[in-house]
DNA sequence: CCCACCATGTAACATGTTACATGATTGG
DNA sequence: CCAATCATGTAACATGTTACATGGTGGG
């Protein structure tokens, strides 16, 4: 079970019968987060699921628009998505971000970082906004997932703004102490 | 050019002549912390750096031993990468955690919880341990990046900690505060 | 001398990214 | 009615992952 996998069944339990797009635009209101999905990936990953018995296909005959496939879960994939849920996971992320990347190989700090610290902050701005919309009624995985985000990007905006008080302090000194 | 494409200029700039092999290790050394190349993928970019000109490779002709390629930056590698190292970057990495996706789709929390939390916390104690070998002499890059992970297994920790409190606290509680 | 592990690759396949294509819908 | 955008896909290519293969080397 792909990560894509375990995305389009579990939206699909939530969305009940729906199109790719459908799934896409779900993926991205729900998961956007921390977790992108092209439509393309999508479409390739409804068709697998389905050609595997996991999903149901049935083409859209409703009057009007364009012809599209609509999809459910199948008795097998909700035994599928639920056997995902329970298993735990010890495995862990990496952070694979390109901007330490060139940090390790001596990128200019006071541009580097500043242009990551900007980035971060309204990416932060962005999450505590949509936070504070929030009315605490849906179910907890949303919120905790988005919480999490806050939490890492509150610490890139410390690392880069650290760098950056550091370089000001001139080369010669060190950025941050331990 | 791409993150691994980088990497193996950056390193070969600092190796010198070496196999592909030299530099998966030294990528696992050096940058093993926050970014994974597996060697079938450098000994693909070697080639393929080599067949575009920023890389000059030639057979190892030392006796004993079996037979592999060296490679060194020619003047267009070097051009490359600086030119690499001095761009600024705006893009964020997404956090992209399966275990989020498990979060999200309501996998039961103590069983995740408690999994991510125990893979975390080792996590950053063998960080620490590093962090405590480090002399201080060598170029900054590699100690802040270091430093970074340490933060972020801070937050991993901190976060699956909360929950884990909370999900003891029962499922009607919400887990963690504002 | 043989087994385990290091070193050096190649190959197959899955996933992710980018670009192309084109049919509806809607706002100006 | 035209342009922009939403919706629905397909295709090509790059990257990442896993498995295979096999030659040296060093320790028991």
């Amino acid at each position: 079970m792909t990560p894509t996998a375990a995305i389009v069944l579990g939206l699909l339990e939530r969305l009940g019968e729906a199109s790719a797009y459908d799934v896409k635009r779900a993926a991205e209101r729900w998961l956007g987060n921390f977790w992108s999905t092209p439509h393309s990936q999508v479409y390739r990953t409804t068709e697998q699921l389905a050609a595997d018995g996991f999903l149901a296909a049935r083409p859209d005959t409703t009057a009007g628009g364009r012809a599209r496939t609509l999809y459910r879960l199948t008795r097998r994939g909700r035994t599928a998505l639920a056997a995902w849920q329970r298993e735990p996971l010890a495995a862990l992320p990496e952070l694979r971000d390109p901007a330490l990347l060139k940090l390790h190989f001596g990128a200019d700090l006071g541009t580097l970082a500043g242009a990551q610290l900007a980035a971060h902050r309204d990416q932060l701005v962005a999450y505590e906004a949509r936070q504070r919309e929030d009315t605490g009624a849906e179910p907890r995985g949303p919120w905790l997932t988005l919480r999490a985000g806050i939490l890492h990007e509150e610490v890139w905006v410390r690392f880069w703004t650290e760098l950056l008080e550091g370089a000001q302090g001139g080369p010669t000194r060190r950025a941050v102490g331990p």
